[in-house]
DNA sequence: TGTACATCAGTGAACGCGCGTTCACTGATGTAC
DNA sequence: TGTACATCAGTGAACGCGCGTTCACTGATGTAC
């Protein structure tokens, strides 16, 4: 049953995209890796001819989930000016539960990455400074005092409202959190410090 | 071997506070019966004298970790005026993983507890709109527009930040992510709109 | 108050199950000549 | 180019292990008389 060279690089494409889903959906602990394979339309015994481990697995998933939304989000912004673009991106990342695009495993993962290897660890952090670095270049072509500050607290506030929104009761309860985030967010911006403002003298 | 009932009532607390204790440090997955039942100074066995279900210990770890929480952050600010007292509860919160102080299950658990029951659910939702409401208390004294909404907000960051703070690889870059935080908490509270202020006409 | 008995907290072993991983095997693919 | 053989992706069963939970048992406590 060998497959063509092909064949074996697209299986193995599909189960990291099948794992990024699953695990972003249902948890990594909650996961096994029979539930993966039978998603990707295999068998368990299989799995070890693309993978060393499951933690192997859970690194390259983490790292093709955080470029898709990345590759989404990019896409949704395409010619748009710094404003507009880092609204679309607040909006959009605080809305990824609803609708069918791809997750993040910063906001879905956040207290199970902790338990992860190093790789897995250092792959995440990546994507957090890339997340960080994007939104704090926007900051910086507004003119806004302190970018990189502001965009990373905007960054946790994101991600800890989409880890809340995901616990609560209800649908409306949920929505209330992300547009809580997304007002106050739009607050920040509006009236914080611009670089040469008059205002910024005031502050620090 | 029976034990009296003031006995057999502390062996329950102590079997709680230290579900708390390790379930926080190290998640509800990779945390077993036996390993908190070790911890309390006991065997395993012992474990459905008290509890029904490793969740039912779940509900209540968390419940008992939200109100220590609380009772430390309540004794904190106790005496301050508004002002200090939010920036003390923000300052406190942030760091709970620095020293020996309780943790917040939010923070620590938010992506494993979408996978617990209803019943852990229901209290980790009721802790989340105490905290909520604790802080947009503050800010209403503060005269701040919005307060509820902007609360709800800092409450996400704040736990956004513990939580990617956990994950990064050098104490220096989660205390970044944590002084990032609180410096952006602080600016959205002192340039938002006050409620009777000349820019509260402004915004929205 | 004293005594006989029922209760039940705690022990330590066992059960059943699902997990990550391994393995013998199959047969189509790739390679060496 | 054709052919013989080595390779190896995928299968399905099995292995070991740790987990949540159960159970027979012990003996101090609480209760009924």
């Amino acid at each position: 049953m060998k497959k063509s060279k092909a064949e074996t690089a697209e299986t193995r494409k599909r189960i990291v995209a099948m794992a990024a889903k699953v695990f972003l959906e249902h948890g990594i602990a909650a996961t096994g890796i029979a539930d993966i394979m039978k998603e990707a339309g295999l068998t368990q015994g299989g799995f070890y001819r693309h993978f060393e481990s499951k933690e192997q697995l859970i690194a390259e998933a983490s790292e093709e989930a955080f470029n898709q939304i990345d590759a989404v989000l990019g896409l949704a912004v395409a010619g748009m000016g710094p404003r507009q673009a880092f609204d679309t991106i607040v909006r959009k990342y605080l809305r990824q539960r609803q609708g069918t695009g791809p997750l993040c495993p910063l906001a879905s993962l956040g207290s199970e990455l902790p338990h992860s290897d190093a790789q897995v660890r250092a792959i995440v952090n990546i994507a957090h400074q890339r997340m960080v670095a994007n939104l704090s270049a926007l900051l910086r072509q507004l003119d806004m005092a302190e970018p990189a500050a502001v965009a990373d607290a905007v960054v946790s506030t994101m991600l800890g409202a989409v880890t809340i929104a995901r616990l609560a009761q209800t649908d409306a309860s949920a929505e209330s959190i992300l547009d809580n985030a997304e007002h106050t967010i739009g607050l920040l911006l509006r009236s914080s410090p611009r670089v040469d403002g008059a205002k910024a003298a005031v502050h620090r």
